[in-house]
DNA sequence: CGCCGTCCTTGATATGGATCAATGGCGGGT
DNA sequence: ACCCGCCATTGATCCATATCAAGGACGGCG
């Protein structure tokens, strides 16, 4: 099942633009903290070029070659994986600030799917050039090392989730770690707009889109929230976080 | 559930050994290959340690300091994460050559346990030491890379399995997993002795163990293997490939 | 402004795996 | 060698979620 069926491929826009990340506002998001101005000069090497990627465009595709992560600065990401018989699973939404790409170090190729939500823009970040300059400041060789291993941390959360939880643990659980990203940019942490669709967020969730759409009904039944279509609003906090940590099953 | 009621806890053999890895027959599972002699004693700074852990017994647990990535030597692992609720969820089964440890970094602190599923030998890496010496050595820095970004793929394969997989096409593909890497470091390919419960077999496949239970003798009754307890012996691959890659639902 | 396509909601029904329960078998310890 | 505890198997039943189906709402575009 293609959850976009007739994704414009690859329709990236040209333009980039030459940037720094010494007056970049994200910095505090995707790189290290607390460096020597000499240092920060270094970074600014780091990021050549931004690139803009169109809603429903991929920032690379299975199978690319990889060559650089990618820091997001607008827009919200899918990232999916594809068995071989066409069903595909999203294994995450990414926001500003986070990083995407790691998949492709391994074996120089990516081996998902990077796709756009809304209309994005994100630094690109050459892999070869991460490594020559983290050889120097050694902040950013550690700060690699973080966000992979918390990537690492972060799946081990989803395993949880889908080994484990039910379907209204999942989605609570959902919309509390979406909740928790938002504020930390700076947002309301009691309203949302979504950038996904409920069979996006029933593939990340191992549910249906019914499934999902159900579960929704059901806390707005439940006076937990409001939901009219994507924009949800957070009527009850603590009532989602019990959702999530009851003792529900074995 | 706690899969292990009485574990005892950090049973470590104090005995430990002094060991360089330019000489141990395991460097080329753990180690990036293609060293020149001199980037090899580097190297040799590396592995202060050895330590046994017995079966049972814990290599670090959620909550340590984290100081130091395992790289296994002896023994299979499992890894399992927490709900405070105290539901667990295994998270991988590692064994000989690879490296356990990476979901401490972001945090120095684990946010796992490792537990010996049998009697096993770990080298320990101290992780500052790998910085250091990944500083001078840039293969190893980017072997470290790569292993980071391998946990992320496989990682990625495992929520495919949870989130879209029937039962039969999850204990087929975890069967297949177990047999590759087993083959990889020389055992017979279609014979195999389980090191897990069915239990913890379940935790990792988001399966109860009856349901393990009961698809393997559903394996068994098509032809398909031979089960004898932990004992397995594969009679047809294919099928089993078959049954993994074949489209079941949506 | 109205149409169309995409996404969402809701209901009825089916089913895969969980749960509950009972028995069996192996292995480790004394 | 025997016992005991843990692990595995198998059957009967239940239930959460999938599946199938039918509208409904919104937004973009002609």
């Amino acid at each position: 099942m293609n959850l976009m069926p007739n994704p414009p491929y690859r329709s990236v826009d040209a333009q980039t633009i030459k940037v720094a990340c010494s007056n970049c506002n994200m910095r505090e998001l995707c790189m290290p903290m607390g460096l020597s101005p000499q240092e920060m000069e270094r970074l600014d090497d780091l990021v050549a070029v931004r690139r803009r990627v169109k809603r429903n465009a991929s920032l690379f595709r299975n199978g690319d070659a990889f060559k650089s992560l990618f820091a997001i600065r607008v827009g919200v990401f899918k990232t999916c994986v594809a068995a071989e018989d066409g069903r595909d699973q999203v294994t995450g939404f990414q926001m500003a600030g986070e990083v995407v790409g790691l998949d492709g170090i391994v074996n120089s190729r990516h081996t998902c799917d990077a796709v756009a939500l809304e209309d994005a823009e994100v630094c690109v970040l050459p892999f070869d050039r991460i490594e020559d300059i983290s050889r120097e400041v050694s902040a950013l060789h550690h700060h690699v090392h973080r966000i992979m291993s918390r990537e690492i941390v972060r799946e081990h959360g989803v395993m949880l989730l889908l080994g484990s939880m039910r379907a209204e643990e999942r989605l609570a659980a959902f919309l509390l770690n979406l909740l928790q990203r938002l504020h930390a940019r700076g947002f309301s942490s009691s309203e949302l707009v979504l950038r996904m669709t409920r069979e996006e967020i029933g593939s990340y969730l191992g549910l249906k889109l019914e499934t999902v759409s159900r579960t929704f009904s059901k806390f707005a039944d439940d006076g937990l929230i409001e939901v009219h279509q994507r924009h949800v609003r957070i009527l009850d906090v603590e009532a989602l976080k019990s959702i999530v940590n009851q003792q529900s099953c074995s």
